[in-house]
DNA sequence: ACCTGAACACCGTTCAAGT
DNA sequence: ACCTGAACACCGTTCAAGT
């Protein structure tokens, strides 16, 4: 919300000197790709907030309401920007292999690493189904690779979308604290090396005992073993859906 | 980001006819309380875009800068609402029962009520620390529960961690998708309905046959499941920690 | 048809002026 | 000291005008 002042070098200012009119683009030289190309440098760069039409403009040599004929509004743009980064991204598919569990990791740290990858999005990124390709093949890979683990038809479905939504909105957290203004994020990972050390004993025995080794709020490992522990979670109630089909059942809940 | 439009009913526009001035607010009776109320109804009322220091003005009679003598600036404004409504949501300090997986169900359940009943700030709430009071009794009774249960302290810590951003990050997306625009929504929700069931059984054969049963992005299910699912995976870590450390085991894994 | 320029209705924020 | 008014530097968006 703090925005930094800067000088108003804008063209034809109201009542300013005039300057010579902007070069003008060669026709047709503009297309989607070529904005969204470069709307996705900027918000790399400098951030969602940067991603403005001057921006985009500034950059193509081009006047801002050029864009106009390309995007209904911004929405449509930033939408379009999503999904193009996902089909980049994740667009090879995965092939299952005969573990489902390792095939499940893999592709969960896929989309992980997308989310960290294009930080800047995570947020417009985890709430919005886009309804394309990539999204069918994930949805479709989980289905079955938690068929695969030994679920039940109706445990398959409710437990593809506990694990989905497990790993899009940790993912999105995660990327989410990375892609915060530095000097809050510092500040914020201090607290917990810290302020949580200082608080007294009293109130706080446990976290007192402990304060030497929370880890902040990104941490990285808060994925990692969180993604395992649905595993095994799943692991186990694979084993007894099994059982109750009266499957032969291998090691249930041992690695 | 698609902004309706509205007539302009500011008074003195630049060049328009001369309205009287706006009547004085007497002396001192703004307060931080009395903003932060009228932002909060604003922003549940209208959702997080409708907050501006405008809106605010208006609501209360007063002119839209005069918030600056009471708030440094909007991010300054919104932490603090953000950090008001915790304390008011769950303040009452949880008890510690004897079973430390009630315990957590209670705590990560208010967790998430709190997240979808200030819908439009729970983006905003989910990646900052806020070091106040609430925060570390939430810590301290998590940190606590997760020793009950028999992990190591070496365990504690990072499952703490691992849950807490689950519980924090998935009641967010659940918050977030119910402060959408009703009409995406609607229409993100209807594809879970619709579009996946018409997809080609070919390409996707797992979800051509588990369709009718998919639940939408912000099905309810999937934070019980998920909670459930990591309480299961912890209570069978716990068991073989105590294991480890010669302790009995009273029936790991099941309820 | 595609791009530009000017204009409109907003934002957050600063600062001098009123009471 | 606290509130108001005017102004500034931005936003997204519309629309008539240029080429």
């Amino acid at each position: 919300m703090t925005v930094a002042r800067q000088p108003n070098n804008r063209r034809s200012k109201p009542g300013g000197p005039k300057t010579a009119p902007r070069a003008r683009r060669p026709r047709d030289s503009l297309s989607q790709e070529t904005i969204l190309a470069a709307a996705e440098e900027i918000a790399l760069r400098d951030g969602l907030h940067a991603l403005t039409f001057q921006a985009i403009g500034d950059a193509l040599g081009a006047h801002p309401t050029s864009l106009y004929r390309h995007f209904r509004d911004k929405d449509e743009l930033v939408l379009e920007l999503v999904d193009g980064l996902r089909a980049r991204s994740y667009g090879g598919t995965v092939t299952a292999t005969d573990d489902w569990r390792a095939d499940m990791r893999t592709i969960s740290q896929r989309v992980r690493e997308h989310y960290v990858r294009y930080a800047p999005f995570a947020q417009e990124m985890v709430m919005r189904t886009t309804r394309r390709p990539v999204e069918f093949a994930n949805v479709e890979f989980t289905l079955d690779a938690l068929r695969r683990a030994g679920l039940d038809d109706d445990e398959v479905v409710v437990m593809q979308r506990a694990l989905g939504n497990f790993v899009r909105s940790v993912a999105s957290l995660e990327a989410a604290t990375l892609a915060l203004e530095p000097d809050v994020r510092r500040r914020d990972e201090l607290a917990w090396q810290v302020e949580y050390r200082q608080l007294d004993p009293e109130t706080y025995p446990t976290i007192a005992e402990l304060a030497d080794r929370l880890p902040s709020l990104g941490a990285p490992e808060a994925f990692d073993v969180g993604l395992e522990l649905m595993l095994d979670a799943i692991e186990m109630r694979a084993a007894r859906s099994r059982a109750r089909r009266g499957e032969s059942v291998e090691h249930p809940g041992d690695e």
